[in-house]
Formats: C-alpha cells, structure tokens, sequence
DNA sequence: CATCTATATCGATCAATGTCAATCTATGTG
DNA sequence: CACATAGATTGACATTGATCGATATAGATG
C-alpha cells in the first residue's frame, strides 16, 4: 500500500510534498460480503460449475414428470452409474436437487425456487 | 407418478401379470443441454465457485466509482497480489470484469449486464 | 433365504485449481 | 539512464475434484 514513500532520514523533503501518488482509487466504503458468506454462496455455484451436472438439472427439468431416475441419467451423459450418483449427490447437498426413493429407484427433481433463488444470489451480490 | 401401479384393481394379479420393470420413467422427449453448451455455460460458474472471486465482484460493484484497482482489493482479501491477479484474470476471461489500465494502474469494473446474463442462465436451464 | 436389480459408497488415479515466492513488464520519476 | 512501483506471469506445491472399477446396501422377486 505504502501511502507515503519513506521519508525515513530525509525529513527535510516534508516540504516538498506532495510525493503522494495518493491512492488510485477510493476504496469502497460498504462492506464487502464476508468471507462466511462468500464460501457458503460459493458452494452454490461450485455445483453449477460442472458442465454434467448443468446437463442432470436440464434433464430433470425438461422431463415431463419433472422428475428422473438415474437409469434415465447415465445413457445421455455418458458417464458411468456411481459417477452420475456422485454429481446426483451434489446437487441435491447443493439444494438444487430433491431425491425421492419409491422401490427400487430413486427419482430426483428440482427443488422449487431453487434455481430463482440462486439467480438471485446474483443480483444482489 | 408411477406408470403402473394401481391398475383399476389387482385382479389381474392372477394372471402374473408381467411385473414389468419396463422402464423406471418416462425418459425426457425434450432434447437436454449438449454437452458444448453445458462447458461453456459452466466456464461462467466455474469463474463464480470461489469464495474469493465473489467477494471480488462484490468489492468490485460496492465502490463508489464502480471500479477499484488491485491495490484496494488485495487487503481485503488477505491473498497475495499474484493470487488476487490470478482470480481477476480468470472473471475477465469469464466475462464479467473488464480491465482497464491508466497510467500505472489496472481498474477493474463489472460488465455492464454479464450478472444478469448468468442469472438468465439458470432460468433457461 | 437366495437372488436380482437399482443405486450408493469406497478407493485409487489423474487432471484441475488455489496459493505463494520469485521474476518479469510496463509505467512512471529523478 | 537508474530506480521505484503496480501489476502480470511463471513455477512449484498442496488440495480439490471428476471419473472409474469394485463393492456394499436396499428393495423386489422367487
């Protein structure tokens, strides 16, 4: 940072301010977001950030029933079954992705508001 | 939703009626992301999953004057210039910071629209 | 109970990423 | 030119992350 350039033994240069390149800018005075907050909205987008797991939530919204299984998820992405369960896993800890065991399978869906809620995130950044 | 549960009533149990594992659901008709739309719409969130560069953003769109400069964005990270370079370089390449030097400093400001563009993104999943 | 099937978890591997120290570049200034 | 400063780039290192094969679990079936 160094505001003022040493003037350590040459206190006789005090008159001949204004060395002071200043600053460069004024710094903000709002407070930024925390670094608590930061890391937790970062979560958010660390599960957006994978381009197959924006390919699974663009599946599970555009079925039909807005729901899928992970039978219906591994053909498309090309990826192996407990590779797909990990991206699955993710997004659901992410709160993007609801899962809901009915027999034998497990079907997954939006959870609502989710995808609005961190667009939001943001907007108000 | 279940295609085939309760079929009006189970008596055609009595003819083992084919306990159809079929299919768990009905399989999208709608096409999904392709996988290059999916990596390039990544490359956005993959620039928003890190704690730092939110906070980035956040200083950034918070200063007076809308722009701020390396210098101011260093301490309040509590990283490394070299570190706080790497993070901005990678939200310029993004798409959401623009760069602009004068004289012996860079000034950093957000893309006029680029977090409302990524937002949309999430809408049209 | 034995078995099959859908899914989850584990362990290993390899690539990508965040960070820093050191160095380089560019723009000053004396 | 010599030197100082703001910032970028490089190289190394440690950590995280994506993927897969193997295995475990849970529900359904016989």
């Amino acid at each position: 940072m160094s505001i003022y350039v040493h003037n350590g033994f040459m206190n006789s240069l005090q008159t001949l301010e204004p060395v002071v390149e200043a600053s460069c800018c004024v710094p903000s005075a709002k407070p930024a977001m925390s670094a608590e907050v930061a890391q937790q909205r970062a979560l958010i987008f660390k599960a957006l950030a994978d381009p197959n797991r924006l390919r699974l939530l663009s599946i599970v919204k555009a079925g039909e029933s807005g729901e899928a299984c992970v039978c219906d998820l591994t053909e498309p992405l090309d990826l192996g079954q407990p590779t797909v369960s990990h991206h699955l896993k993710i997004l659901v800890e992410a709160g993007l992705l609801r899962r809901e065991k009915r027999g034998t399978w497990a079907y997954y869906s939006l959870v609502p508001g989710a995808l609005e809620q961190a667009a939001g995130l943001l907007a108000t950044l």
